[in-house]
DNA sequence: TAACTAACTTAGTCATGCCTAAATTGGAAC
DNA sequence: GTTCCAATTTAGGCATGACTAAGTTAGTTA
């Protein structure tokens, strides 16, 4: 009598684990959106990314299909639980790499672009070493001094 | 007698000046190799991108058209002082980068990948304000050791 | 309830940057 | 000089993520 065949090793990321910087730019301004004006349609999407409405409309079936958000033909979308979560972690990321370059005195709008830039590539630990090294730097005022 | 139209604010970015992710990947390591190696063929490229020779192939013609190369079929290419150019100022913001990250203690991998995806989006006006912080960290070893 | 219109969807296209498969080139070895 | 073969090029294709143009939906207003 043989075992049966195993599979070894199934798949710890699923497909919609590994978002593309598009997704992780859908979902940061859909999130905003929601949280401003309480609702995130896709004409709203499309003037806020100034991309076409189209495009919104192919992204947001999209994150359906991944699970990220609930989406219902001319009718509109909420974040799913998973879509929620990640969204924020997207948010958190983006708000800690703007306040590290504001603490170095960076241009606000130079921030602003290399941040949109930079965020989708930052590993989670790098991510935390900057957190430190911001908290850090916050309380030594002569060293920010320095910074200019 | 009216005064002839003027052409204000003529392009200061022409279309070479503006590169690519992919370009920028292409120059840099076009650069260390010939300074490794002492060449840069199409192969070794390829090899050391781990992308297909195809690939390359299409994109040394591109650089060549933008002038950041001279490129002879089946005989090989060199940099042009712009290429060059470009291509140091794209490894010495690499360098930057891995300093920094190297000094938060942050792994060696981590630090790899990351910067290969932050490098591209990242200002002058940013590296500098990174590149005088690095250097005052240096000086303060006790800062430092907080930051694990 | 009929018309209007903003919002939305569908269909088809494009650029970037990668791929594989199938030629082609040219230097080295015979 | 032929043959061989590694390096290279060409041809054709694919995924992502954008676009425009044209058609659909549904809420509002007359």
């Amino acid at each position: 009598m043989r075992a049966l065949p195993v599979l070894v090793h199934v798949s710890a990321k699923t497909n919609a684990s590994r978002s593309s910087a598009a997704v992780e730019d859908y979902l940061e301004r859909i999130l905003e959106l929601i949280n401003t004006k309480g609702y995130a349609r896709v004409v709203d999407i499309a003037t806020s990314l100034d991309i076409s409405q189209a495009s919104v409309t192919n992204m947001v079936q999209r994150l359906d299909g991944e699970g990220l958000l609930k989406y219902e033909k001319y009718r509109g979308l909420v974040l799913t639980t998973a879509g929620e979560t990640l969204a924020r972690n997207i948010a958190r990321r983006h708000q800690l790499l703007t306040d590290f370059l504001k603490l170095l005195g960076v241009d606000e709008r130079v921030i602003e672009h290399d941040v949109e830039g930079m965020e989708h590539h930052i590993s989670p630990s790098t991510l935390r070493a900057i957190e430190t090294l911001t908290a850090q730097l916050k309380r030594r005022p002569a060293l920010l001094a320095r910074l200019r």
